[in-house]
DNA sequence: CTAAATTTGTGCTTTATAACATTGTTGTCA
DNA sequence: TGACAACAATGTTATAAAGCACAAATTTAG
């Protein structure tokens, strides 16, 4: 895969959601005072117990939001895509990271100093509305995950997460192929399985012609399907 | 256990945690448009994929929020004590409940009127950051406990469970028996696993001398011990 | 380009926990 | 007071999924 250079990644102005809602001397603000960072291939951005020090935003790349469990097992939190937010969370709720963040490939990230941020947030009501819905959709988000992971069955779980991927990243040219090559490592970390048990299933979908697999490629044959063995448990 | 009359509820004044940062106007604004309501043990507050229409307030009482899952198995997501709010991130996401909330026990709940919270959230930052932060520490606990019910094993997450009551509800008179009585389905409910498993690794517990039992008053004896056993695993 | 390291794939074994069945206990109310 | 219902306790069985060992394939690095 090529590289991208640099004068590909969009300016801030255009993958920062929440830009519209700034005055002009916040822009300006903002504008004077935010940085860019590149993170190589699974190179880590932050730590779990770290103080957080900026809020973050993705402008080019794929990174993993994940915790650490019992024995270093991890769990995948969320995957990002270009002009998400990250980081925040902890600045808000004056914690320490509670988060992982890793670069699954290349990435590169805007950087506002927590300060910044927060001075926005107590003095722009449209801005500090707008992070309050989109804590309250990712808060639905993790309640539903975690009846999602501890309820359902191995093949549910695992069908679940290739749903998600398929929703989030779409896929490529061909209709059908998910946009995102993940290890059966990081798929069983999003789905709470072992991955050997990822393998098997995912194994026995393609048997089943419920998707199609090369490599790290996966393809989603029958949607339809998929959907009702996640919903089945 | 004596009722308690409706007199000895504390008025919204006292018990609405964000009274302080509502100016004058907004505070009769809310005092005008308020309403009480009473609920008996076991009833249903709001149910899942129901539309919004009240941001609430537990006065006094008890209740449960929790989900159903697979084969209508529930998962409580949280437990409320008087003063705390409910039901209002639907609002602010603009979806349906993503839970079910019921009393534990006779409740009394202030009710305020969805495009009322709305308005002041919109016009009051001071009010709207309260709710952030509210909502980035319950993301936090969302994604930890997820992490704690998909890896732990049996005995870690019910001691977890138990350690959660203690912290949220303290303890009787004597210094260790938890305020709160839960049954052991209730119990089983919070620690993703069945209601006989539940009894059984509370009976382990009480052979270890870890805690002891009488009925559903439950005494932590070592608490240590507890809190390696939830690390554990 | 080759060696080393990582990732993927499979079969077998073990284990944790759900499901089921049965019995005991307590409290409620006619 | 006895009958019923809800809850608690416990033993047995079935099974999903983890753990382990090892081989094959693929990627990375020297």
């Amino acid at each position: 895969m090529a590289k991208k250079h640099v004068s590909e990644i969009k300016p801030l102005e255009e993958i920062l959601s929440v830009w519209d809602v700034l005055t002009p001397d916040e822009r300006q603000f903002v504008r004077n005072n935010y940085t860019v960072h590149y993170y190589k291939k699974n190179e880590m951005i932050h730590c779990e117990g770290e103080v957080p020090t900026h809020m973050m935003i993705l402008a080019d790349g794929k990174v993993k939001v994940y915790k650490e469990g019992v024995g270093s097992r991890s769990q995948i939190i969320r995957m990002l895509k270009p002009g998400e937010h990250f980081g925040y969370r902890a600045i808000i709720a004056n914690e320490a990271n509670n988060t992982n963040v890793m670069a699954f490939e290349a990435s590169t990230v805007y950087m506002i100093k927590a300060d910044i941020f927060l001075s926005i947030l107590r003095h722009n009501n449209a801005f500090c509305y707008r992070f309050l819905e989109e804590l309250a959709t990712d808060l639905a988000a993790s309640d539903a995950r975690t009846v999602n992971l501890t309820q359902k069955h191995i093949r549910g779980r695992l069908a679940e997460a290739l749903l998600q991927l398929f929703k989030k990243y779409g896929v490529e040219e061909d209709g059908a192929t998910i946009s995102m090559y993940l290890s059966r490592e990081d798929l069983a970390n999003l789905s709470n399985m072992t991955t050997s048990n990822a393998i098997r299933t995912l194994a026995n979908f393609v048997n089943e012609h419920v998707i199609a697999m090369d490599g790290r490629k996966l393809k989603i044959i029958d949607e339809e399907r998929l959907r009702k063995i996640s919903k089945m448990g």
